[in-house]
RNA sequence: GGGCGAUUAACUCAAUUGGUAGAGUGCCACCUUUACACGGUGGAAGUUACAGGUUCAAGUCCUGUAUCGCCCA
């Protein structure tokens, strides 16, 4: 073995072995309990984030622990065919040969999307590999494979002859560069400098009112001012007309409690064209909606003629002007405004009257409240889901129409009247609502990418044919996701579930925070903070990593702000800390808050941690090539008393499994292998190993079987260093699995009495022992110099204790000699603490300047009076007594007893210290 | 405007039904001891944002304030 464990060396193959050998496979036909998640998919254009890199590896070790334990394991993989992202890659490369998919027309720009899909699409499948994702890679789906599209057909008629899918004209966000609807989760409103202009207008009887506007040329699409029906100021005004600047339309003057008195002048203008909440207060009011935009945002028929053909940017301008010429303009305020933005095009999104297909989820709705209230299936932690209940009662109409090429197309077909016709195809539609041969056109749009996503559990699995696994694994077990996607997502695969498959989608929803920077901020291309998953596993030098996150921004003049930030947080870039150290990272924060500040010196440390544990089984192999190994263990009580913590430490561990609370069992984990394991079993194996009379061998056998099950119960959440290890011992231990992710995971197994006694030998003897190494380090002893020790006090056991351990004692504290003093005389001046009713001296002996012995007892006295004057307290106050449960009472009655008699032995002593001063 | 969440050591985070606050990193001292300096031993460091309240007992429950963040309108 190496001196320092190395990741590079051995991950990527250690994967590939486990793929090869099919140890990631479902077996559905075995006598197992089934478990099953399905990944959220990733886009098939993404490339592995942070997220993604937490995500996974949650899930990996869920995954990994449930096969260890002996469940026929599913992990379903895939990614989805993100519409928009997609189209918009091949569309740059269209851009690139000088032609278009409007040149080389529908089909062959299909083909093209699935050239590229076969090319490059399968980028971030390589990269899950890398963090260890035990996937099934036999089943990887995908949203456009002609079997989930498939089920996206089925659910699209049914749903549509069930009258939940309708097509009407509604508001929709539009990208006007794209020209394509978009969802909300593609919409990002961030707050931009604007203005807020003020503008005079004229009832038909000359009354002046004075309206403010954000978005003024909007005004050539207005249909009606509104005010607050408890404004005094406008209540004379209701009901009468006044007159549209330059359009010089005759509009009402409306009441509506939507108009806010105190914004702006409390007179607002309505746009129910191009502007949600406009569109609500017309429908109300029966306004007439009068539609401004062409779909690339440019201003149509419906404007006077010199706005015709205009930007919006341009027929803001021109309408200012025209305004300001009319002396209509009163005045301009600075404001801050909410301004949505296409993620795809970053272009400014308008609301836009278009017609669209949507499904009346409010029917669906209804079923998907009950399953989560009735706890059909359960979010982790709980209080999510209130955020799901606000949405789901308060649920919008879903526009799953977008106006792509890519995606799965809307099987609905037109006759020359506009009839439609909803089937699976053109023939059987013919025949089955006789249409002969009439002229049929298909509808040009396609689906929302989030319809496909709705179906995942269950197209996954083979519905809607026949021979599917519905009835193994569904509902899957768990579903693991961030909190952002619970509307988009999560919300809709449930509603659709209920009402397709009769059952909800999975029966834990556990749902995690956000990795954000160390600082807090949101990961983004554009601040330029993102990390690579992928760089903290293999590393990265800072030039290339100033590069990697300069490249391609949208604002090049971040560019010099990233480079100084970069260089401040990782001026040597990124050491290559391997994925284990980033899972184990990836785990110790996966607590259930929300925000997770992502601190690479947190990796730092479970890199080193690895190391450790690389290093010990060093240790105990270079013991295996010392003295051999036996067939049979030793059983000391150092045995008895490691497999005791060893016991303990496995039911915390399976506890936070079952609690979804990996960072707890990342914590228990670390925690056992570094000190216990480390810090103390091996220590005491090196001093049993210098015994000329002791069983080496068997010795041996002892560690290399704990350490054995020490890397079955590590190994979901660190694999490879694991893995790795377990292969170097497959001699010694012996195990019949060809591999340690396919072992059993360690159970427990009941401790006897005798255990018990043994274990509480070695945690006492742990105190002792940390006891002289307090006085000698900070008394700053030598290391090197051999001291002796005594010790006194009344307990029977402590003395026979003292007897079987001083062995261990004598050479973990560097002394001479530890022994028990039974005559009456005085004693010593020493330094001295102490342990229950035990007293531990180390004579000063020109050893110790009795003054700095004064002042280390000095600060133990006090920590020790102040604690007994707090219990004491709380023991003398009968409230306490009385209503305080029996157990604690007792407990701190015992403590208060144990200080009593420490005090006692730390202030007799004091007394000898101060005779020498 | 409505809802939700956060505020704990210098930094990043823990703290099981209320029972005397713990890690990692960093810091200080000592140690180059044949597993590991990606190490060992010891140490310092917190008025748990603030102000009230409930309770024998509050980081934890309640009310209010401040700051920050997210979602919805």
């Amino acid at each position: 073995m190496k001196k320092n464990y190395e990741p590079k060396d051995t991950e990527v193959d250690i994967y590939s072995n486990w793929e090869k050998s099919g140890y990631f496979n479902a077996n559905p036909d075995e006598n197992k309990q089934p478990f099953c998640i399905m990944i959220p998919p990733p886009n098939v254009t993404g490339t592995l984030h942070m997220g993604h890199g937490f995500q996974n590896t949650l899930m990996d070790a869920l995954i990994r622990q449930k096969r260890m334990s002996g469940f026929d394991v599913l992990w379903q993989v895939g990614v989805d065919h993100a519409g928009i992202a997609t189209q918009m890659v091949v569309e740059r490369q269209l851009e690139a040969e000088g032609t278009s998919r409007e040149q080389i027309g529908r089909d062959a720009f299909e083909e093209r999307v699935w050239q590229w899909k076969d090319k490059s699409g399968n980028k971030i499948t390589q990269q899950l590999r890398r963090l260890g994702a035990s996937v099934d890679w036999t089943r990887e789906a995908f949203t456009m494979s002609d079997d989930l599209s498939l089920a996206v057909k089925e659910v699209f008629i049914k749903l549509h002859e069930q009258g939940l899918i309708y097509r009407g004209e509604r508001l929709v966000n539009w990208d006007t560069v794209l020209k394509t609807a978009l969802s909300d989760l593609e919409v990002s409103s961030e707050e931009e400098d604007g203005n807020l202009w003020h503008i005079d207008y004229r009832t038909t009887d000359g009354e002046l009112l004075t309206v403010a506007t954000t978005r003024p040329e909007t005004l050539l699409g207005d249909t009606a001012l509104a005010v607050n029906p408890q404004d005094e100021r406008y209540v004379h005004l209701i009901g009468k007309r006044a007159i549209l600047p330059i359009v010089n339309r005759e509009i009402p003057i409306i009441a509506d409690d939507y108009v806010e008195s105190e914004f702006g002048t409390g007179c607002v203008k309505i746009t129910p064209a191009h502007d949600f909440n406009d569109f609500e207060i017309g429908k109300r009011h029966d306004l007439e909606i009068i539609n401004i935009l062409n779909l690339d945002g440019s201003l149509n028929e419906n404007v006077p003629e010199k706005f015709q053909g205009l930007s919006i940017d341009a027929a803001r301008e021109l309408t200012l002007e025209s305004l300001e010429d009319l002396k209509q303009l009163r005045k301009t305020e600075v404001y801050k405004v909410q301004i949505p933005r296409s993620e795809r095009s970053n272009s400014i999104l308008q609301p836009l009257l278009t017609k669209q297909w949507f499904v009346d989820v409010k029917k669906l709705s209804i079923e998907a409240i009950r399953v989560v209230e009735q706890n059909e299936t359960e979010f982790i932690p709980k209080n999510w889901e209130n955020t799901y209940f606000n949405w789901m009662n308060e649920i919008q109409d879903w526009c799953i129409s977008r106006q792509l090429w890519w995606g799965h197309r809307i099987p609905a077909w037109y006759d020359s009247k506009g009839e439609i016709y909803v089937g699976k195809t053109e023939e059987e539609i013919r025949e089955k609502f006789d249409l002969g041969d009439q002229k049929l056109t298909q509808e040009e749009d396609v689906l929302d990418t989030w319809f496909s996503s709705a179906l995942w559990t269950f197209s996954t699995l083979g519905w809607p044919k026949d021979n599917n696994l519905l009835h193994r694994y569904h509902p899957t077990s768990v579903l693991v996701t961030g909190f952002d996607i619970i509307f988009f997502w999560v919300a809709r695969m449930i509603m659709m579930t209920t009402h397709f498959i009769g059952e909800v989608p999975f029966k834990k929803i556990f749902i995690h925070g956000l990795i954000k920077d160390s600082e807090g901020q949101k990961m983004s291309k554009s601040k330029g903070n993102t990390l690579d998953p992928l760089d903290i596993i293999d590393g990265i030098d800072l030039t290339s990593l100033i590069a990697k996150r300069t490249d391609g921004l949208m604002q090049p003049k971040m560019k010099a702000r990233i480079e100084k930030q970069t260089k401040k947080d990782f001026p040597d870039g990124i050491k290559a800390y391997g994925t284990d150290a980033l899972r184990l990272t990836f785990c110790s924060l996966a607590s259930g808050g929300r925000d997770i500040n992502f601190d690479i010196k947190r990796v730092e440390g479970y890199r080193n941690f690895c190391n450790k544990l690389w290093n010990a089984s060093r240790y105990i192999q270079m013991n295996i090539e010392n003295y051999g190994i036996s067939e049979t263990e030793s059983e000391t009580v150092v045995d008895a008393w490691i497999n005791y913590k060893f016991d303990q430490v496995l039911k915390d561990v399976n506890k936070a499994f079952e609690e979804y609370r990996l960072d707890l069992a990342t914590k228990a984990l670390y925690e056992f292998i570094w000190y216990e394991f480390c810090d103390w079993y091996i220590e005491f194996c090196k001093i049993s190993l210098t015994q000329e009379h002791v069983n080496r061998q068997e010795i041996v056998k002892s560690m290399v079987t704990l350490l054995e099950k020490i890397l079955r119960l590590a190994h979901p959440i660190m694999p490879f260093v694991t893995e790795e290890i377990w292969g170097q011992f497959k001699k010694y231990h012996k195990s019949e699995s060809d591999s340690l992710m396919i072992s059993p995971f360690p159970v427990s197994i009941a401790a006897d009495t005798t255990a018990k006694s043994n274990f509480q030998d070695i945690e006492w003897m742990k105190e002792i022992i940390t006891g002289i190494r307090n006085i000698r380090g900070e008394l700053l002893i030598k290391p090197s110099t051999s001291i002796n020790a005594l010790v006194k006090g009344e307990d029977k056991t402590n003395k026979k204790r003292l007897e079987k351990l001083n062995l261990y004692i004598t050479n973990l504290c560097n002394l001479s000699e530890i022994s028990w003093k039974t005559d009456a005389s005085d004693d010593l001046p020493s330094s001295v603490f102490a342990l229950e009713d035990l007293k531990v001296m180390i004579p000063l002996e020109g050893l110790i300047d009795p003054k700095e012995e004064k002042l280390r007892l000095d600060k133990k006295l006090d920590k020790l009076i102040k604690e007994k004057e707090m219990l004491g307290a709380k023991l003398s106050n009968d409230n306490f007594i009385k209503n305080a449960p029996e157990n604690l009472v007792s407990s701190q009655q015992e403590r208060f007893n144990v200080l009593t008699k420490e005090l006692e032995n730390l202030q007799s002593q004091m007394k000898e210290i101060q005779k020498l001063i």
